[in-house]
DNA sequence: GCAAAAATGTAGAACGCTACACGTAGAACA
DNA sequence: TGTTCTACGTGTAGCGTTCTACATTTTTGC
């Protein structure tokens, strides 16, 4: 079956620039890596030698004895533009550094996590990873980690980057109040498979209370299905305690209340104000005007690299950094009456 | 500055299986890669010792001599949801070989393919690229690669993988004027940097000739730039000659042309008539409930993978696939009147 | 039953790079 | 002038695979 494949243009190797030089092989690694011991003069000779010969190094064959310098991004999903932000801090991270950053997109990080270690990442960032921390440990051990999006510390032997998302759920409760909301709902995830929906949940309860609103604590859950997610919306704005706020776990929910609330004719922030997580661009974008708590996705990216070039580097006690959520007021959850 | 780094679990080798099922690492080799000449007994011998060490073969050792079994996609962008679905056909089509695919995201693709050549891909995939023939040849001359949304199809000498743009465009046109709406304008995109663009504009123009429209032909273009396109259609609804439909080349703009709408007190599809292109999860989504053209972005990315893997495995006659795109009619371009 | 053919397994040389261990030469020191 | 440093280059052994030869065993054909 397997035929042979079309004759391919060869590639430059170490070799080659070396003879074009008048060097050694090892003398060409040497200004690769700009290990010590080299002279300008021979630095100066290789590296024009790398030019004229447009030479790149084959990274799976630095891999085998020293570094590919790429890291490996795992992103739950793709469809949310969030994630979006949190790449482009990283490839900002990287811009002057010679790292390079490699996707990929799975709900259980476990199969994709593997093929990234096999295929040498040097790294890796793992972004709302839904593991616990023995098996975030356990990749750990193998490979220098970082994940955003991770609220459990204890005993971590990896690095964190995290939005307070306890702080803003509180900002979101106390945003609506402040615009003299008190019948505030929370729209949550089914099974939480996330520590940052719980901390998003413990921050709305904690600040409800705190506003004397403990009784209308009201946190829906549903999952990410869209169908369903609707369903479970209408029901909650056609139900005779119809909550005067809503407060969505995620800006895209947020479009979907929105939504769900115009088609039962209801207007908003008149009758029903919303407020979303992530400050995605779609905030600014459609009619929703949707206000949002922003977590910096870019700030994410940046920190989350950083760390891990540090780690990769030989740092080996973990840091754990936090971004200070703030509230994006818009349209949506304009003050009432 | 660089210290050692701590220790690390190391990895299983085939040697370590070699020796664990008490046969030669060529043997281990071949079953590997089922090879011939492997009997049944030695297979299953091999197969323990893997399963029991948890052997997994390192891809830069194997991309030394062979392939890396990875594929790598690369996107012009992450925000637009519609990739996400490319995504889901990639993966598809992945389920049941060993590939494994990478992605990266650019809008020049050149550093970032280089990047993964580097990196021992396999193939590539290259989604909306934005480069001439001549580079592209240039890059399938080094690698396997297959083009998604690139119309010229010119001594290529890589696959391609199409959505029909120009009849998408046409289909479009042919809607709006079968629901009534005579002053069809269409916003597209400013210095049309990719052959898809072309397409859709090449559609739009003779299908309203053919509807005898040809008179009120408008094409507007704008930028990516989300406050140049606000204006821009700003400009297009608050003039006198305001079209009574607009054909959005992307989904996003499209959203952005409803928002903008609704913000003047205009109804949709009553005064202005909406459509756009990609038919992305959002159109389902949010109150916009858009019309929009489907080019069934998962269709795409299976069949490029698909084409693409038959070129690793030795083809070297290009394949041009093309997908029929379809209307999906929805609320926002509801019969006029 | 014997030669030829087919099937099965093994040795070992790459693949392109890194990094350790040296060799050499000139500078600094006494 | 000899000796010790230091700076700079080089030789070469791997890294974990694949894959071409080749050696050995088994099967087949007559």
């Amino acid at each position: 079956m397997t035929k042979k494949a079309p004759a391919r243009t060869p590639r430059i190797t170490i070799r080659e620039v070396a003879s074009d030089a008048g060097v050694s092989v090892a003398a060409v690694s040497k200004v690769l890596r700009d290990a010590y011991g080299v002279s300008d003069a021979l630095r100066a000779k290789v590296q024009a030698s790398m030019d004229k010969l447009n030479y790149r190094p084959l990274a799976s064959a630095r891999g085998l004895r020293g570094r590919t310098y790429t890291l490996g991004l795992v992103f739950p999903d793709l469809r949310n533009p969030f994630f979006a932000d949190i790449f482009a801090g990283v490839n900002s991270a990287l811009e002057r550094t010679r790292y390079q950053a490699m996707q990929g997109v799975s709900v259980s990080a476990s199969s994709l996590v593997e093929a990234m270690i096999d295929r040498q990442m040097d790294g890796l960032v793992l972004i709302g990873p839904n593991e616990t921390n023995e098996r975030l440990n356990d990749i750990a051990d193998r490979v220098p980690l970082v994940a955003i999006g991770h609220h459990d510390l204890t005993d971590a032997r990896f690095d964190t980057v995290n939005n307070d998302d306890q702080l803003g759920g509180r900002l979101a409760v106390r945003h609506l109040c402040q615009n003299g909301h008190k019948k505030i709902a929370m729209l949550s995830l089914a099974a939480p498979v996330s520590t940052v929906i719980n901390q998003r949940e413990l921050g709305y309860r904690l600040e409800m209370t705190e506003q004397g609103l403990g009784g209308s604590i009201n946190i829906v859950r549903a999952p990410q299905v869209l169908r369903e997610v609707q369903l479970i919306l209408r029901r909650l704005l056609e139900g005779k305690d119809r909550p005067d706020a809503i407060f969505c776990w995620t800006d895209l929910m947020a479009f979907e209340a929105i939504s769900v609330a115009v088609e039962l004719g209801l207007s908003i922030p008149e009758d029903v104000a919303i407020v979303g997580y992530d400050n995605t661009v779609f905030c600014e974008f459609s009619q929703n005007r949707l206000t949002s708590i922003d977590q910096s996705g870019e700030v994410l990216g940046l920190q989350a690299t950083r760390l891990l070039i540090e780690r990769i580097d030989g740092r080996s006690h973990s840091e754990h950094f936090v971004v200070t959520p703030r509230v994006v007021a818009r349209a949506s959850s304009a003050k009432a009456g």
